[in-house]
DNA sequence: ACGCTGCCTAGAATCGATTCGATCAGGGAG
DNA sequence: CTCCCTGATCGAATCGATTCTAGGCAGCGT
């Protein structure tokens, strides 16, 4: 069922068809009443290939995502649904290509054979090759997340140096002076991921800068890992009051691990951190923390990349987002242990 | 850069690149030779969507999710990134669409313009009006999660009934006589979700068949929600002695509810459930639980879904997981409270 | 009565691939 | 020497839309 048909059945050209669905040129009112009859009643949708084809844009945008074997932490999961839920309500639709490991047919087949119009790219890492090639082939995209050179590109990327720099300074002022930063993953970091690295960064200036004794640890990013890291953390510095991370995953153990070696929070340990805000409201006592705007930064990675699709040779755009911190429940002065 | 350029730069007509690409007919080795070296000097990949058109297939298929608004649940997750694991694993490319919520235009342009070669719809209701449009557009798809009346199309399913019954069954062969049913959320079992539904004739059926006192409660999909419904159930019913649940999330704050009771795992208060395999580790003491198995879950419906591409007149399949229960740590004989 | 002006509509080209049938050259057989 | 067959390549049709161009017709003014 094609246009063609329809044009037979109301005995028109296909021509006048495809005005009537347009409506970018004017026909009589009778015809298009005639027409829209036919296409009512047949149930008739044009199709989405054919139309790319010919008008050389596929309203579809790729999404690059981390493979799915490593499972994506719900901060990506914000990321994916905030992205499809903005892409929707612009009437684009979004493809999927995990990338990364070793299947990266997925990623070259979107970026090749033009079934996108542009990509958002996920999970970036301060020198990434996808971010070159996609440069190369010139295809429009957005990062979630920044490369350690990120002129002449648009990105949209949490500013984790300054908050946990901020973390850092709040939990300094409540009295602590040696304090733990739990990072993300030792592979992760080592594998050049952005927030990790910047969240050392500002650690290390904030710590510095304040006179402070900092000690850092990665972790991974499940709960398990979180309470056998808090362990060994307590054990080897046991003057420590006080922590300070972006490892959301790693909330529910760092707080099992506080309650086996017996220290209530905040009165014996504050904890502070850069989390959605459904971790930061899961952990006991309320977390004081940054609030992720997980849904906002989807949303402005789709209009920062449909701009560049629209305008191509208009300067690439970014934000840097720094949200405030909630005080919550977490944090409070220190007292000796 | 087209089909057309490789063909002028190589001194050829078009087809003749195109048996080049498809292998389908013999070209002569020094032809073959000179063109592939423009090819690949050209870096040139077919486009794919007029080879959609001309085809009749997009090599793509459309995953149906629940609306970004409510956050998506770790099984979900799990079950969009095996599909997009497997479909990538055959080439197919999936479509994201956001549905289920009132805007569904996203849903409805997948499925009218042609854009994939089938669906797969997930959160699926008992009765759902999205798998009778499909039905009447006659696109294959494939359900995660079944109607009511689930014949006549492919799908793949949790066994929630058996799975929960099984449960109370090891409960009671435990001592456990006054055992409590952890729902989904109200809202979703009222809206006729599936394992909601199948979850609480499974229970009342084991219950029944063993003569135990039964009580079910809903609860959200989150820490904090079970951590009240646990603290209200508790109240409410302290003869309860064991938990059987199908909600993952809520699983954190049970082991809250029932730390801040005073009640030791499994010495004096059981839990078993349903789960994905990390929640159950989670759980302190390690959940007794049948592990969900997602990654198979999303890869059978991607394969079903290609039968149903490939054959259109063969007979549905369907796949019933009933995975065994691990017994982990969190189930004991009972004990006088 | 003629020509001009606008409004509608039809026809054809186009997007970039695939594929069928035709053509052409060369070699072997009669 | 001619005929035929085979293998390689080409030209054209096709998929289903959009859009440009041109033509037909009605109305109106002179």
């Amino acid at each position: 069922m094609n246009i063609g048909e329809i044009a037979r059945r109301a005995g028109v050209s296909r021509s006048t068809v495809s005005y009537v669905l347009s409506g970018k040129k004017a026909v009589s009112e009778p015809t298009r009443q005639r027409i829209q009859a036919v296409i009512d009643e047949l149930d008739y949708r044009p199709n989405a290939t054919a139309r790319a084809l010919r008008e050389g844009r596929t309203h579809t945008l790729g999404l690059v995502i981390p493979p799915a074997a490593q499972r994506l932490t719900d901060m990506q999961l914000g990321f994916v649904a905030s992205v499809v839920e903005a892409a929707a309500r612009v009437d684009l639709d979004v493809l999927l290509s995990p990338s990364g490991g070793d299947h990266d047919r997925s990623f070259e087949r979107i970026v090749t054979s033009r079934r996108v119009d542009g990509v958002i790219l996920m999970e970036i890492r301060l020198e990434d090759d996808r971010v070159s090639r996609l440069r190369q082939t010139g295809l429009p995209f957005v990062t979630i997340g920044r490369t350690a050179e990120p002129g002449g590109m648009s990105w949209v990327d949490v500013d984790y140096a300054g908050l946990i720099s901020r973390c850092v300074g709040h939990l300094a002022d409540l009295g602590h002076r040696q304090i733990a930063l739990v990072n993300r993953s030792a592979e992760l970091v080592a594998s050049g991921y952005g927030p990790g690295h910047r969240a050392q960064a500002g650690f290390a200036a904030a710590v510095s800068e304040r006179g402070l004794t900092g000690v850092e640890v990665c972790c991974g990013d499940d709960a398990s890992a979180g309470e056998a890291c808090v362990e060994e953390l307590l054990a080897a510095h046991p003057q420590v009051t006080a922590i300070a991370t972006i490892n959301e995953a790693a909330l529910p153990g760092i707080q099992r691990a506080l309650d086996a070696a017996g220290l209530a929070v905040p009165r014996d340990f504050s904890v502070a951190g850069v989390a959605a805000r459904h971790w930061a409201e899961d952990f006991r006592p309320a977390l004081t923390a940054a609030d992720l705007p997980m849904l906002e930064m989807g949303a402005d990675a789709v209009s920062l990349l449909m701009e560049c699709i629209a305008t191509p040779q208009t300067p690439p755009r970014h934000r840097l987002y720094s949200p405030p911190i909630s005080l919550r429940s977490s944090t409070g002065p220190v007292r000796a242990r």
